[in-house]
DNA sequence: ATTGCCTATGCAACTCGTTGCATAGCAGGA
DNA sequence: TCCTGCTATGCAACGAGTTGCATAGGCAAT
């Protein structure tokens, strides 16, 4: 398990509260990890039990208080012994491929259908990696002159943009084969 | 959801037992998802009283008895539903990118050994691309004469080939960066 | 002989993750 | 004015996924 680890992470990075933390576990750049608002106030609520995070009740005026987060001690030492446990493999849940083998076992109109899912799905591909591209203009706009936790989240930034360009070359390919099988 | 479904899928290009499919699933080509044997035994169970599989019972010696599975009608329908429906986003858990943006937080001794599970990693991604490849030689010595199954099948290990290069190269992108970033 | 590994299936207990719903004030548009 | 949407947090119930253990015969090597 690594959600308290991905939520220490983004908490050293910045400090923030469960609703901003889901939003950047959902929109951000460099979009490592998902998660829900559910399990992330769950975590938060576990995390700061055990003593990983600390909270500051914060006045809002115009919306609702919010609760921010900041790392502990105990979270920051944790942090430290998860960091030289062995990474597990990554876990690979790719629907769209097990879609793409199930087409060969009904008529041509599911063909079809797969063609427009997998158009949707480039579409969203290509919408990711211009936030990335936009975000690394304005995040690293000099790419010579970075610190140490600049370099390392430049290179994880990398291998997004790297990743969305891959699977954009992919889906291009998945659609001239559709297309191929279609006629 | 959609372990059911890449269960169906499986055992549609190939019927068979609970254990059979744990391998696919964690060793075959085309590792487009994940389980383990308990989520697959379990699972089947529920799709044989769903009606959605039929199970034959085949004795074999020097060896358990096993239970060889096949789709019956229902699950045929049920896939050709799915296969109609949306696909969901796939879901990305890179612990390895959390661990690095971690490193950022942490002495250098901590970078070391980021070093090494990095090493690690981009070895066994340099496995399974080896596995890839020689499969592809021998699943489809003939890429001119392909039925729709196989260029189904080959277009998502095109898939998975694709994404062991880029991730190849983007660690030791990783690599590069870590080993700068140590001295 | 014992140890370890492979085939084959399964139970029990637990944690993780998802879905639906609820509250509550504020802002902006039809 | 009503409806929609954003910020902000949370409960309850359920389904998915993991971990540890158990059984049981056969095979191969030490």
């Amino acid at each position: 398990m690594a959600l308290e680890h991905a939520i220490l992470v983004s908490l050293l990075e910045q400090p923030g509260s469960g609703y901003e933390l889901a939003r950047r576990f959902d929109r951000s750049i460099g979009r490592f990890w998902t998660a829900t608002h559910q399990q992330i106030y769950r975590v938060l609520r576990r995390m700061e039990t055990d003593g990983w995070i600390v909270a500051e009740e914060v006045a809002q005026d115009g919306r609702p208080d919010k609760k921010v987060y900041a790392p502990a001690a105990p979270g920051r030492a944790a942090l430290a012994a998860w960091l030289r446990e062995p990474v597990e493999p990554e876990t690979v849940r790719h629907e769209l491929a097990v879609k793409i083998r199930a087409a060969a076992f009904d008529d041509s109109a599911a063909l079809t259908s797969l063609i427009s899912e997998v158009e949707r799905h480039r579409e969203s591909h290509s919408a990711l990696l211009a936030r990335y591209l936009t975000g690394e203009q304005r995040d690293f706009p000099d790419l010579t002159a970075l610190d140490t936790r600049q370099e390392l989240q430049h290179v994880v930034l990398r291998g997004g943009i790297e990743y969305e360009r891959m699977t954009l070359a992919w889906l291009d390919d998945v659609l001239a084969t559709l297309h191929r099988l279609a006629n």
